[in-house]
DNA sequence: GCAAAAACATTCCCACGAGTATGTTTCTAC
DNA sequence: GTAGAAACATACTCGTGGGAATGTTTTTGC
């Protein structure tokens, strides 16, 4: 694999992120891929053998600003609840961030590919989304050290995860981009959002 | 519009909403619309102009779910806590009761119809994002009362409606149906996904 | 510097699905 | 019961987009 040959492909990659992002998966064309990046179907499919292979690529490369967000901030040692808000803020941060790529993830996931999918395709798609899981895992497992430890009040550390996610993730469906925002402002988003997540909303519990 | 003839369209809008979330909005075609029916496009065609058309009776039809679940708690008079809390876990219900509709709305909204749209189909798609907005409000004034009335901790309004509406529309996502399921069960469901969103996850702040 | 392979561009094919046109049956009004 | 309209079924058109086939240029290894 050639340099050139990575560089490509990356562009290839993120230039899907963003028609997917606004066009769909499906509306999203290939002829439009390449043409955002001045070229034509036939630099695409040097490079992958299918859309489908596109949007994988998309996907992984989705999770992997996840997780190279949130790993380090693992090793911390802090109370449950701090490394949680932690965590919290650094993926909002990361939705922000990747914003065409992780929309994409959102528009589709399971429902894209159905029946008409290769056994290939349906293998490297449950990787997928076990890297996804893998990932919400991380979550988890703070919030059973949490209820361990007595600093979190966890009823169901499934559930929980299961909210964390949504409202986390739920960023991507009503952030814009705008052009004067800074990373402090950003930044404000992401804080605000994890602590709403982690302290709830009655009144009393912490500042 | 006579009698049949409503029934006929409630019918088709429910195969809809079923075929949507199983495939999508773009893989779900009309004729397998019609196929679970036991008919064929034509009398698709008969009660809709368009399979655009379909999806707005979709989503209104799962916007009306909603609302119907929740307006009549805005007359209670209890403290916004316990309000919200009810909110939520009606809405839950109605996530839970009415998948297809509500995974349908997921699918897509502003990202589906993009260009190819007529005005007028704009127009009525903006009236459908309003009324979504208008249901996001009721949470958002209750929200306010609580902050006013010094029971909720609310640093921003708008952020904290995003993030209420994020967390239980992701029940879609997870939720699957079972057919051993009791209400009791996803009462349960609803109740703690409800106490998480308004409670928070720290230890200390209430049962 | 020269083969050969990679990295594209161009052209073409064709399956698929939305929408239409037209036929056929069933209900309704009188 | 008999027009006529509503409620469908059947058959067809046609644009579109995924993917393959083939041609052209640029890079790389020797």
């Amino acid at each position: 694999m050639s340099r050139r040959s990575i560089e490509s492909q990356q562009q290839i990659i993120h230039a899907a992120a963003v028609c997917f992002m606004q066009n769909g998966l499906e509306k999203a064309t290939v002829d439009e891929i390449a043409h955002v990046l001045g070229s034509t179907k036939g630099r695409v499919y040097h490079h992958f053998a299918s859309k489908n292979e596109i949007y994988f690529a998309v996907y992984r490369q989705a999770m992997e600003y996840c997780f190279d967000a949130v790993l380090p901030l693992l090793d911390l040692e802090i109370p449950a609840p701090e490394k949680l808000t932690r965590m919290a803020t650094a993926h909002g941060h990361v939705m922000m961030d990747t914003l065409p790529f992780q929309r994409t993830i959102r528009l589709g996931v399971d429902v894209y590919l159905r029946g008409s999918a290769t056994e290939a395709e349906r293998k490297v798609l449950a990787d997928l989304i076990a890297m996804r899981n893998d990932y919400e895992a991380l979550y988890r497992a703070v919030l059973q050290q949490g209820q361990d430890a007595g600093t979190l009040s966890v009823p169901s550390v499934a559930l929980a995860g299961r909210v964390i996610m949504g409202a986390l993730n739920g960023l991507v469906d009503w952030y814009r981009v705008r052009p004067d925002q800074t990373r402090a402002d950003r930044d404000k988003i992401a804080v605000s959002l994890a602590d709403l997540i982690v302290g709830g909303l009655r009144a009393g519990a912490d500042a």
